[in-house]
DNA sequence: TGACTGGAATGACGG
DNA sequence: GTCCGTCATTCCAGT
């Protein structure tokens, strides 16, 4: 047996806190790093804690003797020594690296837990050399107890595929001597260690600290399992099943992977140390994998056995219909259900679109909706808590999302994770990752994947349950700021990023061997603690736009009224500053804590040519404003467009409502450029076609609304996303007068569908046309990599995050078609540049 | 006992 | 530079 190892410890200042983990390869890729006969030796020093890390490759039980033993941090210098005492250890000394190399961005911090990490650290699974796997649970040859003192720890680095992220507290590990604690190190090593579990937090919160720029503080990743709830070892949480798995798990590990591992060991660059896998989020890999290795792939054998465990093969099975069997071994026990997990469904296409590609809600005869909107909001919880619960429903239930017209008989996936709700295109929200539940109280079973560094929730969408499932096993997990903004090409800060929305995918195999992919995503859920007490929240609006005269009394319904609420009509320059800004009048009489009823202000100018998007937001006092909200100014010519009596809501008074302003604009584009996904998905498809007769429009919870309505293509599948929020008037309109309106679901799930290429996606990526349907036989495209292949280009119907582009300020095609419909003019306005990019990459194919 | 929940303490950030 | 409100994160206690 191999004693290839990677051992990390840390110990808290204290030294209450110990923990570590080891990393072992099969045998048979020993000869891929034999090359690494010298310990290499990485440490990494915080104000609290301080690590070490070893690499000891051999062939021998005595050199992992040695590995425990004869490393030790010498001192707290810029470098470390490895003992000589150690025999046929070379010393290694390694500078340490400067605050901007040590850590490499991607790796998150290694404080952060388990979950954190594992979910959002992109070289956590890019090679698709999973974190967990390195846990020692994960191990086949676990042991825990091997490195006592000393025992060697190698950060591992998340671009390297075998990378050790994340340490995982192994409380059998013994703490001797591994630690050197000085806090001398602290302060000359900007690279804090940020206090990864209440132990080690500096301060007695661990908060996140910044670096002298401002920057997060970059803390050295190491153990995720640090955090309180991240027991690796020994961790009660560690299940049997996962137990289990591990010794299939390890058959993963490829030789590419290996090299990647090693050759980031080898590395002095501790930048590249792999951010640590949370350990819920360890044990949804794990489960993860553990379905992958149980899964069966026609003509996908290869894959399974790949020489890499790609997203891809995330991708493909999440793709793959649930097999009781097989997909759900591995997986945490749920409580037991009526479902009879058919065979998985083989799958063609290897390649799924990338979690944040923009894709409609409907199309064909299929259509995926929410039913029942979750509440507005829920409290996320960290790591270090324990959960939350699930999400809950406003009426409280849970959520339910249906599919309608599919007539197959096969079971299909429900995929659910969370996604951004700013104002920008919908993708995967960086700071919250959807969290299994399971419990007496869960009645829906489900399983979790990752895909492109992203926690996917996986529910069978059974026929005999009409294609409708209850989101009764999702809860939020919140992920500490710090550690996600230290990943690699992370943009996003966490800070007042706390709304979120539940986006649930459906991949439907079509005959002709495409698969057809819909999207559709929840209202924006706040996820905080206080903003949800007091922030002021707009739900519903009963008008999305009229004339610039103003005068209209509107309807807004959410939480968190008051009576001293005042409403604000704000209109943004491109460059973000308002440019007028005026105060709605209240109806104090008929305020009540759901709902507002105010008097549309007059526009600025009542004379214009063309519809003005502007923004409106309840403040409550000072901070406590509600998200921005979409209102567009139509020029008085402009005739409305009829809307329907709605539904009573909570006694308000009668008008229709639209929900599509709900979704925060907290940067409203002043005009949004014409790439409106709508637009784009347009082009051969008709997404939103009349509910087809086979679909159950009789189910009570169905909202067949969303689908009557639009005679224009793509009715509603803009909503969702914020970006289209800043549709022209002229279109946002047409798009926002539903035939149907409905007080009692806020948002259509069309409104989810964008077929807008995202921004943080990968701006490399050549943006297909779009096209919900692609080819099963497409190039499995890497989430990682982004799957608007060039290959996938072809076929690929998904409308890649961005990239692509379109020359800027080039009107989107497709947007002509909608903007056509209606009689209102488009003005296209120059887009700030960063929106230039996330809208007008699209138009193109089509 | 463990999973939720609600509340609040703590410390960092930012105006 | 200090004060203070806000926010993120952690901790605690009750159900």
């Amino acid at each position: 047996m191999p004693c290839n190892k990677v051992s990390y410890s840390k110990r808290s200042k204290s030294g209450a806190t110990f923990s570590s983990f080891f990393i072992q390869f099969w045998a048979e890729h020993h000869t891929v790093h034999s090359d690494l006969k010298a310990p290499r030796c990485f440490w990494e020093a915080g104000p609290c804690v301080c690590i070490y890390m070893c690499v000891c490759v051999s062939d021998s039980v005595a050199d992992e003797q040695w590995v425990s033993s004869g490393c030790e941090i010498t001192s707290p210098s810029k470098s470390i020594t490895v003992d000589p005492m150690a025999k046929r250890v070379n010393i290694v000394t390694l500078t340490l690296p400067s605050i901007d190399g040590y850590r490499d961005p991607s790796c998150l911090s290694p404080a952060s837990s388990l979950s954190s990490r594992s979910c959002n650290s992109e070289a956590s699974y890019e090679s698709g050399f999973y974190n967990y796997d390195n846990s020692p649970q994960n191990s086949p040859w676990q042991s825990p107890c091997v490195s006592p003192k000393g025992s060697s720890s190698l950060l591992s680095c998340p671009h390297a595929p075998g990378s050790v992220p994340s340490p995982h507290h192994s409380p059998s590990t013994s703490p001797h001597g591994t630690i050197v604690n000085d806090d001398s190190w602290t302060g000359a090593v900007p690279r804090n260690s940020r206090p990864s579990s209440p132990v080690c937090t500096v301060g007695s919160h661990g908060k996140r600290k910044y670096s002298f720029n401002g920057a997060p503080y970059r803390q050295p990743s190491y153990s995720p399992n640090q955090s309180p709830g991240a027991s690796p070892q020994g961790s009660p949480r560690l299940s049997g099943v996962e137990e289990a798995w591990l010794g299939s798990t390890t058959n993963q590990y490829t030789n590419s992977a290996i090299v990647a591992a090693i050759n980031a060991l080898s590395t002095d660059g501790l930048a590249e140390i792999g951010e640590g896998v949370p350990l819920k989020s360890r044990k949804t890999n794990l489960d993860h994998n553990a379905a992958m290795s149980l899964k069966v792939e026609p003509g996908g054998d290869e894959m399974a056995s790949s020489t890499e465990l790609c997203q891809e093969d995330y991708s493909n099975s999440s793709r793959t219909p649930f097999k009781k069997e097989s997909y759900c071994a591995g997986f945490l026990d749920v409580p037991p259900h009526p479902y009879s997990w058919p065979k998985p469904k083989p799958y063609i296409s290897p390649s799924l679109p990338a979690l944040d590609w923009q894709l409609p809600s409907c199309s064909g005869p299929y259509s995926l909706q929410i039913e029942v909107q979750p509440k507005s909001h829920h409290r996320a919880h960290y790591e270090t808590e324990g959960s939350r619960g699930a999400v809950k429903a406003l009426s409280g239930g849970h959520p339910v999302v249906q599919l309608y017209g599919y007539m197959e008989s096969e079971p299909l996936t429900l995929q659910l994770f969370i996604g951004t709700a700013d104002d920008r295109l919908l993708r995967p929200h960086a700071f919250y990752q959807v969290h299994r539940i399971t419990g007496k109280t869960v009645s829906t079973a489900s399983h979790e994947a990752l895909q492109s560094n992203t926690k996917v929730l996986e529910i069978p969408l059974l026929p005999e349950n009409n294609m409708r499932a209850i989101i009764d096993c999702a809860g939020i997990l919140k992920l500490r700021n710090s550690d996600i903004e230290l990943r690699k090409g992370e943009t996003d800060i966490g800070r007042k990023n706390t709304r979120v929305r539940m986006v649930f995918r459906v991949h439907i195999n079509q005959p002709n061997g495409r698969t057809l992919s819909l999207q559709v995503a929840s209202n924006p859920i706040e996820c905080s603690q206080r903003s949800a007490q007091e922030l002021p929240l707009v739900e519903k609006q009963s008008l999305d736009s009229y004339p610039a005269t103003g005068g209209k009394r509107m309807l807004l319904s959410g939480h968190n009224f008051l009576p001293d609420s005042k409403v604000m009509f704000v209109e943004k320059a491109q460059d973000g500053h308002h440019v007028w800004e005026t105060e709605a009048k209240v109806d104090k009489d008929s305020v009540k804590s759901t709902s507002l009823v105010i008097e549309i202000p007059p526009y600025r100018n009542q004379r214009i040519a063309s519809s003005v998007p502007v923004s409106f937001y309840v403040c409550n006092g000072k901070r406590k404003r509600s998200q921005y909200q979409r209102f567009t100014y139509l020029p008085p010519n402009v005739p409305m467009i009829k809307t329907e009596p709605t539904d009573d809501y909570e006694g308000a008074p009668r008008m229709p409502m639209h929900s599509k302003p709900f979704y925060s604009q907290q940067r409203l584009p002043p005009m949004m450029p014409l790439g409106d996904s709508d637009s784009c998905m347009v082009g051969n498809y008709s997404p939103c076609p009349p509910r087809p007769a086979a679909m159950p429009c009789s189910s009570p919870g169905s909202s067949p609304k969303l689908h009557d309505l639009s005679p224009v293509p793509f009715p509603k599948c803009l909503s969702s996303s914020p970006t289209q929020s800043a549709v022209p008037g002229g279109v946002a309109s047409l798009q926002d007068t539903p035939a149907h309106p409905s007080l009692a679901l806020p948002s259509s799930p069309d409104h989810t569908s964008l077929n807008m290429p995202h921004p943080q996606g990968s701006p490399h990526l050549s943006s297909p046309s779009y096209h919900p349907l692609y080819p099963s036989s497409s190039p499995s495209s890497s989430p990682t990599s982004h799957p608007s292949t060039p290959g996938a280009a072809t076929e690929s119907p998904y409308l890649p995050p961005f990239g692509s582009a379109q020359p800027r300020g080039s009107p989107p095609s497709l947007l002509a078609e909608d903007s056509s419909s209606p009689a209102l003019s488009v003005t296209i306005k120059q887009e700030p540049q960063e929106l230039d990019q996330m809208y007008l990459d699209d138009g193109r194919s089509l």
